[in-house]
DNA sequence: TTCAGGATGTACT
DNA sequence: GTACATCCTGAAC
């Protein structure tokens, strides 16, 4: 597992690192396991795309002033859920959000959560589509707002560096150089100049 | 393969 | 009342 110490840090930084990592989720005796295939950082002291910009606090955003590690989930568009981790010491609101994911670990368990079917009965377009945004990644991986402000270091969700640590089979291509790009962040245009921050991370 | 439109609830003004 | 760190469907190309 990533010691707590991995998120108290520059957020973009640790935005870039998480690239590559796993997100590993348990709950009800299954293990979840998958790659993180992008993400995008949001810092609240001079971000206006995050949620606590300039340091607002209301009862959302109190979770991102949380300990470095801490899950933050919250509703968007009324109806889908978005996962990021809390970085930086305790009282900067800041936070990675975990925009794509590729399975690794129980894939038939995760399509199920998906599209309520078994992996080899989903279409090619699902296929192509399955964990390619922060809905999707929660609706997949079964996580919802009960997990919010969820500490560092919880069984029910985590993050490591590799799937040898879980005593899982590490395909081929796990093992290769990542490459990593950047780009800007999605669906924020409201956000003015911070629109423009190319702070979104993805293989 | 791309695009427009609708679904839907909460936070905040 | 308005905007929102989105996703799916179906129609057009």
């Amino acid at each position: 597992m990533l010691a707590q110490s991995f998120f108290d840090g520059d957020t973009v930084d640790i935005a870039r690192s998480l690239v590559g990592k796993y997100l590993v989720r348990r709950y009800g005796g299954v293990t979840l396991a998958a790659r993180v295939t992008e993400t995008e950082a949001y810092v609240g002291r001079l971000d206006k795309a995050c949620h606590a910009y300039n340091y607002r606090k209301t009862e959302r955003t109190k979770t991102l002033y949380a300990p470095p590690g801490t899950a933050y989930v919250y509703l968007i568009y009324g109806m889908h859920c978005c996962l990021n981790f809390v970085t930086e010491p305790e009282g900067e609101p800041a936070a990675v959000l975990i925009r794509g994911l590729s399975p690794r670990h129980n894939q038939d368990i995760i399509a199920e959560n998906r599209f309520h079917c078994k992996w080899e009965d989903m279409t090619a377009y699902q296929k192509k589509n399955f964990l390619n945004g922060p809905g999707k990644v929660c609706a997949g991986m079964n996580i919802s707002r009960a997990l919010n402000g969820l500490p560092h270091g919880s069984r029910e969700l985590s993050l490591c560096g590799s799937l040898e640590e879980l005593g899982l089979p590490v395909p081929p291509g796990d093992r290769e150089p990542l490459d990593i790009k950047t780009g800007k962040r999605v669906g924020i245009d409201y956000a003015q100049e911070a629109a423009d921050f190319p702070w979104r991370f993805y293989l």
